[in-house]
DNA sequence: TAAAAATACTCCATAGGTATTTTAT
DNA sequence: ATAAAATACCTATGGAGTATTTTTA
């Protein structure tokens, strides 16, 4: 039952059936059931699914909120069984790349300091390079950093699976959705060379034979926040996290625009130097696993 | 998971698997093993199980406070999604057996009061007979009594599983477990005649050929407070439902005593008019099926 | 020695999967 | 026409049972 209301509330917050089941590694008819599921236990629609996007009825919504405060139980719950409560140091320095030190982080941080009031948690961010260089010159315990297994010092574990959405300002005219030539008509807002975002997004397009120099590139911009600030006043396009960008769904700021036949997928990883399991890393490890 | 959160507080609270298994109608082993997953979950045990009793330990106490609020959540959002808020009459008069009135409604009456904060509910209490009367006279819209199917005009809807143990101040000088001949010598406290609890105890003693005339009756009161009461200034036993004892084994005032090869289960139940289904009881008896 | 809890097994419901159809844009 | 959600169907795990053993008072 805990489950199925997490799966609920992935579907609720990625607006997507489809979505929440890679998120959660799962098959779409997966989902489709949980859903059904709680709609026939509940004996209410949860969801209304007919204009393009999945979206919350007032009972789903109220559903939703009950939702959080019990999986929020529940994560209070494993911590305390798990957390040693007092075998955290003084000072811990987490290092975490700029997309998850901005949207993922920020979520769980507090829960954590609630957690071990005693521990002052310092938190740098940078871009994925940065961050490993920290760990390997052993400034930092370990690392949270997006793309994928690159240094042979480094062991890599995922934590979190993500999803590399294409979007634009709710406003944009456009349609939901676009094949994947037409990316080269639109005008385009990039992150900068060396981030984990942009390598992903190379990659995946390089796949396709599209290359990164065939763009309408309006801006290179060194964070998702001030992408998203570009987007809202403008009419360009983006290529974002999609846990950058929860809230701004939900507000209906912005908006998701699919591409036919082409999704990129990836997951966020801890890093640390190879053969080092500290006990603080194995606790921090556990607590993002589940907190997020 | 909520169910399994449910098997746990049955267990805390009656503190016996073997118990938490008669009222939640299910096998021993099948409560062993909620127990041993929930263990095995946390990594941490829950009970000790070797001084006769099964006591919670410090991480299960924890874990008891967290499944309070987390199964109180899951009952707020069923009542939610099945009560229609508004259906209920700006007075309901709810009848209710004695044990009943005293020891399971004011649990559950706040919480009805604050999802229906229009109505006023009047409550009256009596014995199974007066209940049964009231009903039959139209006086109030259905009951809530102990014992079973007796009247004709009458229907029956089982709502929660009761046992009646023999129980006595927790300082009385007595083994644990007894044979059902030592009740013959032992010092005890009755219910009035026309009490359900009554009835129960007589039929199940004349099963195993025990008169209550043979017995040594101290007293007998009308309610189960006052016997209560009396147990604890005195080293008399009675036979009272476990539900009317919660608070005194969690508090440590009084005790069970096991009879060998001898229990005493029943159901309380709903009571109506043959064929009166009104939406008033059926919104009731929903709500007491679930947050009791 | 007896009752309670644990263990060993069997069975079935349900959560999960893949393949496919339906629906909606 | 295409992608998302629903449906159909199959499989395997886990929750429930009964029978039995172990433990402990």
């Amino acid at each position: 039952m805990d489950f199925r209301l997490k799966v609920f509330q992935t579907v609720a917050e990625l607006q997507s059936f489809t979505k929440a089941a890679k998120m959660l590694s799962l098959s779409q008819p997966a989902v489709s059931k949980h859903i059904a599921e709680l709609e026939k236990k509940y004996n209410h629609s949860l969801f209304i699914r007919n204009n393009g996007r999945v979206q919350l009825t007032p009972e789903g919504n109220y559903l939703l909120s009950k939702t959080k405060q019990i999986l929020q139980l529940f994560a209070e719950t494993e911590e305390h069984f798990f957390s040693n409560q007092h075998n955290l140091p003084k000072e811990i320095c987490l290092g975490a790349s700029s997309s998850i030190a901005q949207y993922i982080l920020p979520k769980s941080l507090p829960k954590l300091k609630k957690l071990y009031p005693e521990t002052h948690f310092l938190l740098k961010s940078g871009n994925t390079d940065e961050i490993e260089n920290l760990v390997i010159e052993q400034k930092i315990p370990f690392g949270l950093i997006e793309g994928t297994h690159r240094n042979p010092s480094l062991q890599y574990e995922r934590f979190l699976k993500d999803e590399i959405v294409l979007v634009c300002n709710s406003n944009t005219q456009t349609n939901d959705s676009i094949k994947l030539k037409t990316l080269l008509k639109l005008p385009l807002v990039l992150r900068e060379q060396g981030s984990g975002t942009r390598a992903i997004i190379e990659n995946h397009l390089r796949e396709n034979n599209i290359f990164l120099k065939d763009l309408q590139v309006d801006a290179v911009l060194n964070n998702s926040e001030s992408i998203k600030t570009y987007l809202n006043h403008s009419d360009s396009f983006a290529f974002i996290s999609i846990h950058a960008i929860l809230d701004d769904l939900k507000g209906g700021n912005l908006k998701i625009v699919d591409i036919a036949s082409f999704s990129m997928e990836r997951y966020f990883y801890f890093t640390t130097l190879k053969g080092h399991y500290s006990p603080n890393y194995t606790t921090l490890k556990r607590f993002f696993s589940k907190n997020i």
